[in-house]
DNA sequence: CGTAAACCGTAAATGGTGTTAACGTAGGTG
DNA sequence: CACCTACGTTAACACCATTTACGGTTTACG
């Protein structure tokens, strides 16, 4: 019926290989270790036989890894839709909301994604994984509103040499399409929020920080009203500052 | 003769407990695996031995995690002192700068202390633990900055609760001693300033930047160099990032 | 259609891990 | 002196990733 051009055994061989990383996913879940024997014995397997699809361990990891970025990111993104579309401002900040909601309630998912010494560039199979999903959502995100309120860019020429070459041809969690060379400075501007972003919520997750600024989520907050600011959101500090703390409240234990 | 109220039993106890951490610390540092067995192994013991003195791999790795913390913040006080006294903004940069070179230079070690779901809550021996020593170096050098500067605190009544009481007590990585109440809102300060130290450097060593911009270090400057107007250091930028970017050049492969 | 090859799974074995239990033996203590 | 505690051992368990050799299916091809 499907007019694909997969053989059967081909399809046969993707669906096992989904498989895998979904048993593998809801193992994580369950909050039990992630290792091939418990992954086979779960799918009615040797652990050997997973070699067929997986050349280590750690490929299997990365494998998982992207996928829950992948399912992550479909989160952060459903949160930004329970906004209107044009609420630019509203959607980043609620995703980014979401976004620390997900690290908390899935450490060691967040662990994996974010904390990972990510395979060592050799790897050759980027051209799947190459960039991270949730840094497509955030990059999209800023530029929406950018092209809403264009708030004040850096100027390219301004940019150390390594920035400039980064902005102009970035490489890591891009989506720079469409954006002229001119306005590049934006993709600084978000590599500058994204470290931010990064930096609370990781603090936040591998307890380096006093407790009840977690249980509250002051510090995170603070971080995002800070740079609104500089992305053009200065008089919607006091909405976007409810939004957030609504969705933080309910916290996942 | 040294009038120690310990036994010589108690002293030699404490000695093979010190040579266990040491011998972990040079595991690490020959790019070799943590465990029981190889630390054993190398002291002429057995595994099982090991649990005379540690209760489980994860206390190790906690014991180990600490002195590790130790130690690097003396580098990063090292660096500072090669500095005048008088000179706080240098210092404090030097240090941060130089606890970057550390992280990418013993990023496993820099995982171990900084991105490790450190023990839940739980542990008992946190009277010895309970906060990091590079905690303390930070908060002393922003200290010393404010000092000599006052540059303008958040007033602790404008903070939201958690904030106020983490300012107040805190609890993680303080030294918060002698500083006065109504001063308290640069622990605030402190804070904003380690999460994004910690941003940077977290992105960097995981990967999860643009490799020209860690080879460069050009989003670890900028981070560095936007933060320095909120301490007072507007006008010390240019001479600041000398000091950080020679501090840099120095790349540790 | 029958045969060869590619594929996918198995069992067995290797060398690694943390951890527990039973056992001896030295050191310090009454 | 005897005693007991602390410290180390060996043996064993359960788990792990990984490799090898082997057998059966499924596909593809002559």
């Amino acid at each position: 019926m499907t007019a694909e051009p997969t053989t059967r055994r081909e399809r046969q061989r993707e669906a096992t290989y989904a498989e895998i990383v979904a048993t593998s996913i809801a193992l994580l879940r369950e909050r039990e270790d992630l290792s091939l024997r418990a992954v086979a014995q779960r799918m009615g397997m040797t652990a050997p036989a997973l070699y067929r699809y997986v050349a280590s361990y750690q490929e299997l990891v990365d494998l998982v890894a992207f996928e829950v970025d992948r399912e992550a990111t479909e989160r952060f993104r459903a949160a930004a839709d329970e906004l209107p579309p044009d609420d630019v401002a509203g959607r980043l900040c609620v995703s980014a909301a979401e976004f620390r909601q997900w690290a908390h309630g899935s450490p060691r998912e967040f662990g994996l994604v974010f904390a990972n010494p990510i395979a060592d560039s050799a790897c050759i199979r980027r051209d799947a994984l190459t960039l991270s999903s949730s840094g497509h959502l955030f990059t999209g995100q800023i530029r929406a509103i950018w092209e809403q309120r264009h708030f004040p860019v850096p100027v390219v020429a301004d940019l150390p040499p390594a920035a400039q070459q980064a902005v102009l041809d970035p490489v890591i969690p891009a989506e720079s399409e469409g954006i002229a060379i001119e306005d590049r400075g934006l993709m600084w501007v978000y590599m500058q929020g994204w470290t931010q972003l990064y930096g609370v919520v990781t603090l936040e997750v591998f307890g380096h920080m006093d407790p009840r600024l977690v249980e509250s989520g002051d510090l995170f907050v603070d971080t995002m009203l800070r740079f609104a600011p500089r992305i053009g959101l200065a008089d919607d500090v006091p909405r976007l500052e409810a939004l957030i703390r609504d969705r933080i409240a309910a916290h996942p234990h």
